[in-house]
DNA sequence: TGAATAGTGTCTGTGAGACAATATTAT
DNA sequence: ATAATATTGTCTCACAGACACTATTCA
């Protein structure tokens, strides 16, 4: 028919099937501190998560995580930079692929593919952050395998449940927008996953820090208390001592560490 | 502008933005094993991929991973099961979205993204693959971060270099179709890392199996030797012995192992 | 018998878990 | 002085690496 893949080009029809959207959404994560109990303790750390109020239709009023639509001269990486560029001026962070949600309901307007990142940083680099754009702090609960999560705000409390099954999660109740719900299990499970054999924890740490607060990420996001000895053993060769300390709480000062980066 | 969700959902117009085209990539995976030196010595494995030939443009004549257009009523995951169940007719097999790529020019038709899976196969249960199909063993040599891949055949020989970049793959030199170099790159990784902590191994091998062709195949896909011992222990508690043995090669027969599925 | 793989025993060093002990601060 | 965190020391146990040794088959 054709002879050459010039002259096949030329002729295709590129219009010749329905095509689904392409958005990108990302759950940016970070670590905020809470409330200490008294001037002597440490305040609890949480993980937060970065949400935005829609104020258009589908799910209007709602809570959603960023995101946006995929232009055609641009890839979903540039995308997702740019997405986070507008709605939280944020540059230059850790970004990662998650994985391409595509369930056929899960925009209400049309069939819409949807592929997810996250995004670690510390927030306090940020302080502003897009107007409709909020941080919620994670509570997570795991009994067996539903997933119980409550993200609160000053103002707010909304809540979802998922359940895993095998390496996916499915939705329970959620009072997210789209399935959004899901996007930000899966995208927790990863962070978590990918704690123990990879640097991400840095992307969410200032650059000094104690070695108190860094063992606080941790216990934040994997869920459990780490023994302080074996904690800092492990730790050890990541990161490099300088000769700040942290002082101010009633206790003994801290030493502040940098990430070392071989 | 709107009062209802509803009335919003009717008035919207899908087709304002031009939307690239959404694909599906399988990279098929399997151990096959190659010959032996001598009767007395085991057959030398090798991870293989299933590669089709491409019989229209672009790309016509070039080989390149089985994969097909998403379609609108199909989710992805449902997309990549009729890809391999038509091009290969193989059923419930291991089956896990890899990655969504979506470079600009990765299709010189048009704008289209493609969202890679990767299958893990016993080859040896779908003696008969489609027609246009291909098994190819994987030859790959790693030198610093530069990947150099030999895709072999008995009649053909595929060659293709990629360059690792932190988590990424750059194409260096490919004669494959696509960007399916980077794919198949991506995929061999994923497996890898995956190996230690899933049992994704299992869906590799037949029912029963021994001891030796396990580790083998932990060898193949590792790219070193590990030593017996270690091995046994390490594998014991996910194997159980069963009470047959495999005999004739020219050395003491071994005992055949099942998964043992907790 | 000999080449080849199957399978076991054991020594050693590393590293995680557990817990105890010491150090230092602000009030 | 006290409550709280920071930091170090050390014992034990599990486990991976290394290597040696035994077992069994079939041309």
């Amino acid at each position: 028919m054709f002879k050459t893949e010039a002259e096949f080009l030329k002729a295709y029809n590129k219009n010749e099937f329905d095509r689904p959207s392409i958005t990108v959404d990302i759950v940016v994560f970070s670590v905020s501190s809470g409330e200490a109990e008294n001037w002597r303790k440490l305040s609890q750390k949480k993980m937060s998560v970065l949400l935005v109020k829609r104020d258009t239709f589908p799910f209007k009023n709602k809570w959603c995580l960023p995101g946006g639509f995929l232009k055609m001269d641009e890839t979903l990486d540039e995308a997702a930079k740019r997405v986070l560029l507008n709605e939280t001026n944020m540059k230059n962070i850790y970004l990662e692929q998650l994985y391409t949600f595509s369930d056929l309901k899960r925009d209400p307007r049309m069939r819409v593919v949807s592929t997810a990142y996250v995004a670690l940083i510390d927030k306090n680099k940020y302080e502003e952050v897009a107007k409709a754009a909020s941080w919620y702090k994670i509570n997570l609960n795991i009994e067996n395998n539903l997933y119980s999560f409550v993200l609160e705000n000053e103002k707010e409390k909304l809540v979802f449940k998922v359940k895993k099954e095998g390496d996916h999660f499915v939705s329970v109740d959620s009072e997210l927008a789209f399935d959004h719900d899901l996007v930000i299990a899966y995208a927790l499970n990863r962070i978590k996953n990918k704690l123990e054999y990879t640097n991400i924890v840095f992307s969410l740490m200032p650059e000094y820090f104690t070695l108190g607060e860094l063992q606080q990420v941790y216990e934040v996001i994997l869920g459990k208390k780490l023994l302080d000895p074996a904690f800092r053993r492990v730790i050890a060769n990541k990161v490099v001592k300088t000769d700040k300390v942290k002082k101010g709480g009633g206790h003994r000062p801290s030493v502040l560490y940098k990430f070392k980066d071989d």
